[in-house]
DNA sequence: GGTTTGAAATTGACAGTGTCAACATCAAGT
DNA sequence: ACTTGATGTTGACACTGTCAATTTCAAACC
């Protein structure tokens, strides 16, 4: 197993990514940088940019995976097994928030404020549109088959979104006091403080009851 | 008028945090930097160093402000006039995503990655803290009063926070297909196509309608 | 097979950053 | 008058993103 020390490294982009991913995980998103990069690849420091033109593409790159896996994700067949498409509806936010769980460093590139609006590559701005149009066909379904009130499906889908969204966020860092908040059911406490085991089916169920069947005291 | 140099600035801290969020609202929040703002106060460009330990406590001290003023917000007479905690508990949410919308630098810097977990201050921790509780202490009328299903009022809040948090960043940058989104219902398109002109009642009111009465159809 | 060419990788350079350590200034209290 | 502690300054270090000019080399073409 030789390691031969080519001029041209070969597939230099891709491991790229993969390192990208690497150092994100074990030091934050702060410490990621194009030069960093080169140099724990043994490569230059600019040999970066003959692959990304910016440490943005880069990151784009990064959150482009990361919209096509949860695309992906909310289409798994183990989430679409069910005749019931409120059922099928359900599963998809379930797989959404399990996807977060399992990727936060996506996640977060995907989420965060890294990436200037401006400086999205159009690659980038599509993925995420297939993502969300995959959640407001699911919606739509429920609505032609008449499960769920006839609202617009695209108030619904973004409604859906923000609270998932929601549950993801509060899941991978405990915005304000979420981590305290979770400390009511004990249950929760321990999913959060030992991520590894966090049941996010049982606390996607909790808000999701919330959802369906509304917060208003029926008398 | 005379413009006296003297040695020491005199109100430098404040004068800092006022800069920042100048500066961020005309470049950008990763435009802002301790000696930009040193420079641009005419100050050498370790001075801010003597007022925060860190950039990080530069924002930090931002966020805790941030949190003082969404708290107010949410407390302002105005939102509390009704008899009517559910009303009540609607008009804190709407009183959320208006600050949210009104003031983009904080709400960025308060649920952002800039701040690292490990560098939140406790002041700033605590104002987070107390925000939460204004929104719980909310539900939990609600909920003594029966209003609202018996829900653990740690969900239901997480969920009410899941929600108006995902509303105000979609108003606020559009995340993901967001905008696009909106271009269903025209009223809608209108509010985030005109920022300034952005009915947040109307959109919370769709949601919100949502979550109350629930998603599920009634037959 | 030799030559051309274009992608991939390199080095040098510039301007910017956060932050530390040593130092200067000055208002206020002893 | 003297000390002192808070505030502000300068120099320095090790980084960063990114540009321009340059080298290397594998593959395509005559």
């Amino acid at each position: 197993m030789s390691v031969k020390k080519t001029y041209h490294h070969g597939d230099l982009r891709k491991k790229l990514l993969e390192t990208a991913l690497e150092i994100i995980s074990e030091h934050g998103l702060e410490k990621i940088s194009m030069r960093g990069l080169g140099r724990r690849l043994g490569v230059s420091r600019t040999a970066p940019y003959r692959h990304f033109s910016d440490k943005s593409a880069l990151l784009c790159a990064i959150a482009e995976q990361g919209y096509k896996r949860l695309t992906a994700a909310m289409n798994h067949p183990n989430q679409q097994l069910s005749d019931d498409p409120l059922t099928r509806l359900k599963n998809t936010g379930i797989a959404y928030v399990e996807f977060a769980v399992s990727n936060p460093v996506h996640y977060r590139i995907m989420f965060g404020n890294e990436i200037l609006e401006s400086k999205r590559t159009p690659e980038l701005v599509k993925s995420a549109e297939t993502t969300f149009n995959e959640l407001l066909n699911a919606v739509k379904v429920c609505r032609n088959e008449g499960v769920v009130k006839p609202f617009d499906p695209y108030i619904v889908a973004n409604t859906l979104w923000s609270m998932t969204h929601g549950i993801s966020t509060l899941l991978i860092d405990g915005q304000i006091q979420a981590v305290n908040a979770f400390k009511g059911p004990p249950a929760m406490l321990q999913a959060v403080s030992d991520p590894e085991r966090v049941d996010v089916k049982q606390i996607f169920e909790h808000m999701e009851e919330i959802l369906i069947t509304g917060l208003l005291a029926t008398r």
